[in-house]
DNA sequence: AGGGATCGTTCGTGAAGCACCAACTATTTA
DNA sequence: TAAATAGTTGGTGCTTCACGAACGATCCCT
């Protein structure tokens, strides 16, 4: 699937967008620290913010890891009670996993947080440009569009 | 320095570009076996194709890498002739990192390995808009923007 | 009711990446 | 000459992660 040949410039985003988030997870694990999160745990977090309800196994392919590493991150986050475990109804084998409104608030506080370490490493763009970048990394991450109704970083004072 | 204070509604991209750097790595690091490369060696290529000569301690400091690990890493690229050291003339003490012919060639054939990967991951994206991303990366990754005169794809036949 | 498949969970193992420390050489600079 | 800097080497330990094996609970099909 999707066999569209590129036209002739070919300019490759992989090394950037590594050497990018590299760069942002150095600062960002120091940030995160205090609030007890790792960036894995955000990346998890925002998945689920995006696309909530989702069974566990389906996380796992989402997120490309490997099931039982994601028991142990939601391990985490549950005991951290960001995160809810609740059965399925219609198939009681199934975990479905949501952000607690503590998550919620958790993320938006991780997000405010963050907001130095990515103008450090998003530096050489403005406002808008971020708000570009933040719409392909979204539409291209889900595939689909999350719509921005969230995560108006009502938190603390650090914002 | 830069201090910018964002705007009411925050999106972050931290997170999400971790994710799409995750599932960019893992596929990358299977097409990219074969040609002897690790998706590390290919940001550190990328960035020295960009911003060429630079002593390996600038490098680190671009990279956000310990300085001894940069060694570990040049010295692989070295083996295999895709850089070269050169002994700057102003200040003896410093080894000038730049790409050689083959290490040019070598990053041109992974970036043509790696457009399926592309494909997959940035799936969601139009050409255009990939176009657009690859503009705001390499911006956001040098600071300053990166003239496109590079990576013609002259390589072989898989591209 | 029984049998096989699926979801989540736990445990262990091994490899890889990486930060950090210490010591050394060659060279520049004060 | 003494101190500082660039690169190199070697080692140590932590963390992440993929992978395998086994298990209970549950669903689904016959």
């Amino acid at each position: 699937m999707s066999a569209q040949p590129l036209d002739s410039s070919e300019h490759r985003s992989g090394a950037l967008l590594d050497h990018l988030a590299r760069r942002m997870r150095l600062r960002s694990e120091s940030v995160l620290a205090p609030l007890g999160l790792r960036p894995r745990h955000l990346v998890a977090l925002t998945v689920l913010r995006a696309g909530g309800g989702t069974g566990q196994q389906a996380l796992a392919t989402i997120l490309e890891m490997d099931s039982t590493n994601i028991v142990g991150l939601l391990n985490d986050l549950e005991a951290k009670q960001l995160i809810e475990r609740r059965r399925s109804p219609e198939d009681r084998r199934r975990h479905v996993v949501e952000l607690t409104e503590d998550g919620a608030k958790r993320l938006s506080e991780a997000e405010c947080a963050l907001a130095s370490a990515e103008d450090e490493v998003l530096g050489a763009l403005d406002p808008a440009e971020r708000e570009t970048l933040y719409k392909l990394l979204s539409r291209a991450s889900t595939g689909t569009a999350v719509n921005c109704t969230e995560a108006i970083c009502v938190a603390d004072d650090t914002c």
